[in-house]
RNA sequence: GCGCCCGUAGCUCAGUGGAUAGAGCGUCGGCCUCCGGAGCCGAAAGCGUAGGUUCAAUUCCUAUCGGGCGUACCA
């Protein structure tokens, strides 16, 4: 991905840094000082450590093979043959195993910071993806319950993720997979109308593999006291299909009315039971048919996966003569591709990992390259309270939902919390911690700079003070945690990029908090306010700076920049 | 058994094959006559184990141990 970088002035420097390597070992080898065959891939980047320079590159250890030389060798016959004046270097030196570390010349971190300023709202987004269609699907709960802990989890990932590849210059949208078909959903119906009868003073069994949570019996007391009991004396597959419909409808109500108090907005629902309906489910299985990936064995179709490399085989169409979830979810990955997406990014629980070979197998065979699926498993969420694991179960109705969450810890500490983990960590959650700590939740830290920051503008604005682009002397700055500050801050580009290309969105996460920690220890080194006048101009520039990044990235995954806390 | 993911500080977790492996919480010690102390500075403490590839491995490969998940005509 070192190819992947903005059009900033990191990205302008990395460049011209890149091609006056190039044409060093170029030269070296028209002169024979190096004999190779060929350019290695090598990385010009910002160093971790400020002592380590600007900018410094590995190519002269990336060349140690090809030249049959050591590093360090190579990297003295390199260094000579740079036109350091042309690209703006006013010193190189060679360090550790064989780096190159360049330093430029002055005030290129403040034209940096003076390129943020300019762009604004804007700095951050870049054009990579130019503007190639990606749909992000994720939580896709089934409907037929409230919203739990891992749905937040993949809310928080896929909500951020898709921000992240919206500022990266994709066109990206959002999209929630009803399961309104199927099993569940007869299993569901059943459930209703158990309920339904019981809320009716009828002696029936609930079934047993049924949905025990309270939120369905709430549901049918509403239609009860909205229907009456009218539907005592109606055959069950009449009233069935009654019940679900109408507390479907109120439980994707409900998950939409959650997921919006978390933050999370939906470009498309999308209805499993519509792929059902228009054939779209019949035609796929016919075309995996007609193209000979289909056999029958004990009355079911079955998928010959084993041709993709799959241990086994799998069922689309049962011996019932009901397609599986695996045949929906074929024919609903080819209604993805057919709206014109190029990469469709699913969203899944660990527990669906066995399904990923195969739906990746089966693009293959309706046409489609494998990778044009990709899926971000991410592991559970494990939940303790009173230090011992909460087991989560809609089979008996006890999990901790996401209202709850959001009621309980907040939505910016819990969105926070989720997207600052990599999606294939398993969390342990520590419901004690969460409610009575969120004090030490990260998010504080990020928060709080940026509250801070406002704090000072507040007070510079009494003070009269107001910087202008053109006359700020922003060469007033040299301090080092001034200094390091702004190389921060000039990263985030390419910190969004990153996560956007590699579907990390909790580097992000990390990203902000090392804004905050450059910004808190600037402020324990300098004053803004009360300083000479234009030193506190050119210094309220670097938190204006500041404080536009900090909120840009906390929108980006979805979590508020309050002014005060 | 087989497959996927994960083992990094006392705990929860970051870490694009590179230079001295980071943060929060916890522990210990400093810092407000000064823009918000929800802060800053410092200390102790770590890459499960064994091989391999590489100039260079926490990172890639193999084996092994430990944990999670899966291995349905469920989704």
């Amino acid at each position: 991905m070192k190819d992947s970088q903005a059009s900033t002035i990191i990205g302008n420097i990395k460049n011209t840094l890149r091609q006056a390597i190039t044409a060093a070992f170029e030269q070296v080898r028209a002169n024979d000082q190096l004999t190779y065959e060929a350019m290695a891939d090598f990385l010009v980047e910002v160093p971790r450590e400020a002592a380590h320079g600007d900018f410094s590159t590995n190519a002269a250890m990336m060349m140690a093979k090809a030249c049959h030389k050591p590093p360090r060798v190579i990297a003295e016959i390199i260094t000579a043959a740079i036109d350091q004046k042309s690209a703006g270097v006013s010193s190189i030196e060679i360090a550790g195993p064989g780096f190159i570390n360049f330093r430029m010349q002055t005030d290129w971190l403040n034209k940096c910071l003076t390129e943020i300023i300019a762009a604004g709202e804007n700095f951050g987004r870049s054009q990579i993806g130019k503007g190639h269609k990606i749909q992000v699907e994720f939580v896709s709960a089934n409907p037929t319950g409230e919203l739990h802990m891992g749905n937040a989890r993949g809310a928080a990932i896929g909500d951020s993720l898709a921000t992240l590849l919206d500022m990266a210059g994709f066109s990206v949208e959002r999209e929630f997979y009803i399961n309104d078909a199927g099993n569940q959903i007869e299993k569901f119906a059943l459930s209703l109308e158990a309920r339904y009868l019981q809320l009716l003073g009828k002696n029936v069994d609930f079934p047993e593999d049924g949905y025990h949570s309270n939120d369905i019996i709430r549901v049918m007391e509403q239609f009860i006291s909205e229907n009456g009991d009218k539907y005592l004396s109606y055959e069950p597959e009449i009233r069935k299909p009654i019940f679900a419909e109408y507390a479907l409808a109120r439980k994707i109500a409900d998950i939409k009315q959650a997921l919006a108090d978390f933050g999370v907005k939906y470009d498309v629902w999308f209805s499993e039971r519509t792929l059902h309906e228009s054939g779209a489910v019949a035609n796929i299985v016919k075309y995996l048919q007609d193209q000979g990936w289909v056999y029958s064995k004990d009355g079911a179709l079955w998928l010959d996966c084993q041709r993709f490399g799959e241990e086994k085989d799998e069922v689309l169409v049962r011996a019932n003569g009901i397609p599986t979830y695996f045949a929906a979810d074929i024919a609903y990955h080819q209604n993805k591709f057919q709206r014109g997406f190029e990469t469709v990014i699913d969203i899944w629980g660990a527990d669906h990992h066995g399904h990923v070979a195969r739906m990746k197998g089966a693009m293959e065979a309706i046409g489609y390259q494998s990778k044009q699926l990709e899926v971000l498993l991410m592991q559970f969420v494990r939940l303790y309270q009173n230090g011992e694991i909460l087991k989560m179960s809609k089979r008996t109705g006890t999990y901790v939902t996401l209202n709850e969450l959001v009621e309980d810890v907040g939505r910016d500490a819990a969105r926070f919390f989720f997207v600052m983990r990599s999606a294939d960590s398993l969390i342990d959650f520590d419901l004690d911690l969460a409610k009575s700590q969120t004090a030490d939740n990260p998010v504080y830290y990020v928060q709080y700079a940026h509250a801070r920051i406002c704090s000072i503008l507040a007070n510079a604005a009494t003070a009269d003070l107001s910087p202008q682009a053109d006359t700020t002397k922003l060469s007033l700055i040299t301090e080092p945690s001034e200094l390091s500050l702004i190389r921060k801050l000039a990263d985030y580009p390419d910190e969004v990029i990153f996560a956007a290309v590699n579907r990390e969105p909790q580097r992000i996460a990390t990203y902000l908090q090392e804004v905050a920690a450059a910004f808190h220890n600037f402020y324990a080194h300098c004053r803004v306010v009360g300083e000479e006048h234009d030193l506190s101009l050119a210094r309220l520039s670097l938190i204006q700076a500041t404080a536009q990044i900090i909120k840009s990235g906390l929108k980006a995954i979805g979590v508020s920049a309050p002014e005060k806390m």
